[in-house]
DNA sequence: TTTGAATACATAAGAACAATAGGTATTATT
DNA sequence: AATAATACCTATTGTTCTTATGTATTCAAA
């Protein structure tokens, strides 16, 4: 598990791109699947997640399904076009952002060189 | 310039490993080292440096050595033994981080395949 | 020469974000 | 029968950074 403040400017991208890469999923699918995917080492609260889930919703980035399973329900996200967008334009700033900081954390490992 | 929120969890490891490679700094050439370093991409506030500085020496992390340069002032600051390892480990815990998010994010670019 | 930019420190108020902690309810396992 | 897992939710709190503001010196340009 890493310092919690890492995961703060992460979460909406991971959350965009999971959805971006497995279609539609529901909340406790995206916290599961991302402890599944990182064996563990980030691990999403809902108390995070559910908020969030709500504003990208109310952001126009997804639009979900609410499907009963029995009597429990489960609301279902899925990605709108705008969503789509949003996921590939934070991930890519995250890739370079992680460039820039990589490189001023050690100059060392300077690209074309 | 990027998103705000990813510097968030950043931020000291920036701070600390600054210091590890290029030893004694103050604060103001701290913000001009990372500006000029990244190009201008990463711009340390000072509202956000200097809260930062002070505790980190509060930590423990740092010490401070001010000189007076005419009739200014300069705090100079200088890692710890505490704050090399701490410098170490963050950094260390970041690019960690790095990789599991971008498993996460793009799975096909999964190492050992 | 005086005005503005750069240097150099600092704090206070506010926003944003995620953690913690709580809550409800159903289903599966032991 | 009790506990864990599933599945949703919100409120409070803490941390972090931004924005805004303040002080003061030094340097460059008009």
């Amino acid at each position: 598990m890493y310092s919690k403040e890492l995961l703060k400017g992460t979460l909406r991208t991971i959350v965009l791109k999971l959805l971006a890469e497995h279609g539609t999923m529901y909340g406790y699918e995206i916290t599961q699947k991302t402890k599944e995917l990182t064996g563990g080492k980030i691990v999403l609260t809902e108390g995070a997640l559910y908020p969030l889930l709500h504003k990208l919703e109310a952001e126009g980035y997804l639009v979900t399904n609410t499907q009963s399973i029995g009597k429990r329900i489960r609301k279902y996200y899925e990605l709108t076009p705008e969503g789509d967008e949003k996921a590939i334009s934070l991930s890519n700033e995250f890739a370079d952002f992680v460039q820039t900081v990589i490189y001023l954390l050690n100059p060392s490992l300077a690209p074309k060189t």
